[in-house]
DNA sequence: TATTCGACCATTTTACTTATTTAGTCGAAT
DNA sequence: ATTCGACTAAATAAGTAAAATGGTCGAATA
């Protein structure tokens, strides 16, 4: 027997696949319902309409990343090795999201302002996440940073800049090489004096 | 008397002012040849088509920029300096152009190769002038980089990233935050060994 | 009590037809 | 060499009736 949450869980996953297809407004909650193996209302009964589903799915994505960037994190030994994970954990897992955000194009405007509010919390918490790593790369003496909270704001805001051309579905396959220039940046600085 | 290429780049001029409120397809031959004091068929007369015209337009702002950086890089003394200008500049002009590309959102995908195409190009340029600040940097003693070429690319691709939000409407306020940031991270790195 | 369901409604979207606009042409005028 | 008005075929907008869709409700089920 599932309880509430569990059947909460497994329509916002099925929809994450339908909405991953051809976006918001061309996903019906009829097709929720049958890819649900439900009614039409029981669908109601556990989510107040289609905008809470989708708004569901969205921290669904954002969830799914920052699970994936602490598993990178507790993989990882030294804090250089962490930083090193985070980044490609980070752009792997988004290459996979980005299915979401690409079909939901059309949408994205019109929740823009839900999208960037989940978006903003979850960036504060990977900032802390990174400051943390930098942090412990200090005090191990493997980095050397006047200032971590401002380097870790610059990495993430880095990585976000990156991120973007994979949404709308561009220059997939130059993932790799843009990987190489930021882990090159990161490590050996561009400028140094 | 103006001659042929005088008129054409009017043309792409009114063009581009028409282009950047509601993009391709929202705008008529009609408005371009009203706007420009011509009759229709003599717009016809410099250009085949409107695609052609949009083409010219596209071209018009990769080159708008183009010249921003020459200018910044001729303004600036050191090439610490020229960098700094170069990032500045850089972004102070997409600021200005991310109305156009604002609006021609829609017809972006339809267009997409042209774009992508002149773009590239650009790039291409651009990168040049990046490395060549970085040799000159290098020969001065100022700068301290073991492969300027990768470097190079390292900062327009990162640069590049940090575009694309403004030409979507987002984040506009932050453009000065994220542009600390970077010059964050190449003037003084972020993680140094 | 917690959950599912079918029947139902108001509103939105689609499919289709018709009217208008638009990209592009052509021959004459300057 | 350049401009223009009149014209056409094709694309787009406007209008409308039919279908689909988001959401509700009360009864049924477990």
């Amino acid at each position: 027997m599932l309880d509430k949450d569990e059947v909460k869980e497994t329509i916002v996953n099925v929809a994450r696949h339908i909405f991953s297809r051809f976006g918001f407004k061309k996903t019906t909650m009829d097709e929720i319902a049958i890819a649900s193996r439900k009614g039409k209302s029981s669908i109601y009964y556990y989510f107040a309409s289609k905008e809470e589903i989708f708004q569901a799915v969205v921290e669904k994505e954002a969830s799914i990343l920052k699970a994936e960037l602490i598993k990178a994190n507790l993989e990882a030994v030294s804090p250089a090795q962490k930083l090193k994970m985070h980044v490609l954990a980070r752009m792997h897992t988004m290459e996979k999201l980005a299915n979401f955000y690409s079909a939901i194009k059309d949408d994205y405007l019109s929740h823009l302002d839900f999208i960037e509010k989940i978006r903003k919390k979850y960036d504060q918490e990977e900032i802390q996440m990174m400051e943390n790593i930098l942090v412990e790369g200090v005090q191990n003496g493997e980095f050397e940073i006047e200032d971590t909270s401002l380097a870790a704001i610059a990495i993430v805001t880095a990585l976000k800049g990156l991120e973007i051309p994979l949404f709308w579905g561009m220059e997939e396959k130059d993932l790799e090489h843009r990987l190489d220039n930021v882990i090159h940046i990161l490590f050996h600085g561009v400028v140094k004096r």
